[in-house]
DNA sequence: ATCTTTTTTAATCATTTGATTAATTTATTT
DNA sequence: AAATAAATTAATCAAATGATTAAAAAAGAT
């Protein structure tokens, strides 16, 4: 009854999942196949039906764990309540940079299925009080105070200069010429100089 | 055989491009059904195969056009030699924020097409010279110089700043607990404050 | 008015695609 | 080893979907 399981993932159900995870991450909900992820995951049709009874039901399943993923990690950052806007910026822009050079395709992703479906995913995965309620962002509303400017801007602009250039990698690649290897190390220059324009956001004029 | 132009929007073949834009715009290429389109733009399935062949001969024009849309009206602000970089970073802000105010899919739609098909449309559309040899670049680029940083950052920075609010407002409504009306005076606000951030960021450290 | 061309419609086709079924193979239990 | 359960496969189904066709309607030309 039980697969055992000495290779974690190599258990058919973790197979498709994988192979699911990689194709509907790259092409969208609509635009993926069931006969892709089957091919990619090197097993008959039958079986995605068999273990998880639907496209959508798998598909479900990936997307929860894309934002799992996302988000994991961050929350204990941004609760530290002794370290300073400067430091959670620049240990988040490091942590999600890292991340998103592994996963470039997720941010893409994320947003166009969140766009597709209305739903309250993001109340769903907790999104909102993860963020609204932590320690970063009341120092984020500590210095728009000061600068009467809402704090969703200071929000904003931080996952901007972090997530945005991996939205849209291919335009600054072809526009910068740049190779797959310059993109990344130009993305691990960003990890130290994010942190920093942020502080000079907030501190502008 | 011509058909009257009196009213320019009314003939069959631009109801259908309009009906298309909107649909594709809004759902993407995969997801997006002639069906739909035909609804949309009250007409007779077939008509879209007489007037436009294919489902995808009409998608790539509505993406040139769509991309074109992108770039209007930034050569200008773009190639001008007597304005400062903080004074073209305002009039771009300004214009685009106004522009994606109007067509809020019209990011995410192009930025997802354009990582599903690498094809050379960027190149095609003349983008990359329209950046990389304008005015606007070289003051980037000289500002760059004295932080010793790459010039693509600047570039990408404001580009962010601009459009990644866009792209992800799903999500910041949700966070930040945004109605429509709210999402757009935070959108008219930064108009003028990106040029100062990006101001700031230039001058950082 | 008659003829020709263009536009529009309803019906249908062929393919794709998500899903199911029945049979076969493999693993587990007794 | 026999019996039972689980996993896998090939074949097939039904619905969706892009596209075509033949006929009808509308517009334009003679």
């Amino acid at each position: 009854m039980k697969k055992q399981k000495k290779e974690v993932d190599s258990t058919t159900e973790e197979k498709i999942k994988e192979a699911a995870r990689v194709v509907f991450t790259r092409k969208g909900y609509a635009a993926a196949r069931t006969r892709d992820i089957a091919e990619e995951a090197g097993i008959n049709l039958a079986l995605l039906n068999y273990y998880f009874r639907s496209k959508e039901k798998l598909f479900d399943i990936i997307m929860m764990e894309n934002i799992q993923r996302f988000i994991v990690g961050a929350k204990e950052i941004l609760a530290d309540e002794d370290t300073s806007l400067k430091d959670k910026t620049e240990k988040i822009a490091s942590r999600y940079i890292d991340m998103l050079i592994l996963n470039p395709d997720l941010p893409l992703f994320i947003l166009s299925e969140l766009r597709a479906n209305p739903d309250q995913l993001v109340d769903k995965m907790g999104v909102k009080t993860l963020i609204a309620k932590s320690n970063y962002f009341q120092q984020l509303k500590d210095a728009a105070k000061m600068q009467k400017v809402n704090p969703m801007h200071y929000f904003m602009n931080t996952m901007a200069l972090i997530v945005f250039p991996f939205v849209a990698s291919p335009m600054i690649m072809n526009i910068g010429n740049l190779k797959q290897a310059d993109f990344i190390a130009l993305m691990q220059e960003r990890k130290k100089l994010i942190a920093k324009w942020v502080e000079a956001i907030v501190k502008a004029k």
